[in-house]
DNA sequence: CTTATTACCTGGCAGC
DNA sequence: TGCTGCCAGGTAATAA
């Protein structure tokens, strides 16, 4: 579900509504969906604790727990990082304790003053997991490790001033797979998923079939822009629900009515009118005009 | 190393 | 009303 610009606003929701709250309990429904550690020590280790400031790597959210009111130590020798990636269709949502629980909902943090966060994920593919510390080293068997694996792996953060169509073009031009692809490969690119890479593409006017490798610098340059405004403009509109996504409040996102060609396949390119076609690119749902992006 | 394919889950929807 | 098959916002493991 989440790319970039939904992980996005759901930190700021989160941010917003319970930044600050202390976890009183923790309630893991499912204890499939905790990573590591297992989900008794996971309960045990965050409750008493404050959540303090939320970070978005990529599709990642990375929320840290401080010390609480009660504890005499400095906050840096108690403090937990909370790791989740929410996949395909995972939630996390800030709500009143007195709202239903609803089907498929997986952990609850109880946190104070009658608020709950909560982990919901009909898919089924998504994780959360406690930051190893300084202090212990990767002990664990690997698969417990995903999380925190990936996050380490992530490439640029296309909002970052390090994202310039230079670092692009110098990128793509030692590439050989197809550019939809490699927008996709989160060790390249940090955060894009399946409709902003189809949005850029489609802005930027490059066929999501083309070789990487292929593309010139001014193509590089355009991709690059088309990337940045989408990404922004998207965040704008607090995200695009096309199935499931909500944001943090709950609320549906917006960016779905601007979309230009995501799932418009057998409509008319806004552009030039050219029916938009669909295929299969990178094992992915691919939706482009075939006029605007030419194959060369 | 790079690139392509598949498995992981549940559920909505179109077509018969 | 069923039933079947396809589709879904992601990515790690596996194969080549």
């Amino acid at each position: 579900m989440p790319e970039l610009p939904e992980v996005e606003t759901i930190r700021r929701n989160l941010l917003d509504k319970v930044k600050g709250l202390e976890v009183r309990r923790v309630e893991i429904l499912s204890p499939k969906f905790i990573e590591h550690p297992g989900p008794e020590e996971f309960a045990v280790r965050l409750t008493g604790k404050v959540l303090g400031d939320i970070e978005r790597h990529g599709k990642y959210l990375v929320l840290r727990f401080g010390a609480g009111a009660g504890g005499g130590e400095p906050a840096s020798a108690t403090e937990e990082l909370v790791v989740v990636h929410l996949k395909m269709a995972g939630r996390l949502i800030a709500c009143r304790r007195s709202e239903p629980v609803v089907k498929h909902t997986h952990v609850i943090f109880h946190l104070d003053g009658g608020w709950d966060l909560r982990y919901i994920d009909l898919r089924h593919f998504g994780r959360l997991a406690i930051l190893a510390g300084g202090e212990s080293p990767v002990v664990t068997p690997a698969p417990s490790r995903r999380l925190e694996k990936g996050l380490k792996a992530l490439g640029i953060e296309p909002l970052s001033p390090e994202f310039t169509a230079e670092w692009l073009a110098g990128y793509l031009a030692r590439r050989g797979g197809r550019i939809k692809a490699v927008l996709l490969d989160q060790h390249v690119v940090a955060g894009l998923g399946n409709i902003y890479v189809d949005e850029a593409l489609f802005e930027a006017g490059i066929h999501p079939e083309r070789r990487a490798s292929s593309l010139s610098a001014a193509e590089a340059a355009a991709l690059h822009q088309a990337i940045k405004v989408i990404l922004r403009h998207a965040i704008d509109f607090r995200g695009t629900t096309i199935l499931t996504y909500v944001d943090g409040e709950g609320r549906r996102g917006e960016f779905a009515a601007k979309l230009k060609v995501y799932r418009k396949h057998g409509q008319p390119c806004p552009r030039c009118g050219t029916t938009i076609e669909r295929a299969i690119v990178a094992g992915r749902g691919t939706h482009f005009c075939p006029r605007c992006q030419a194959r060369r």
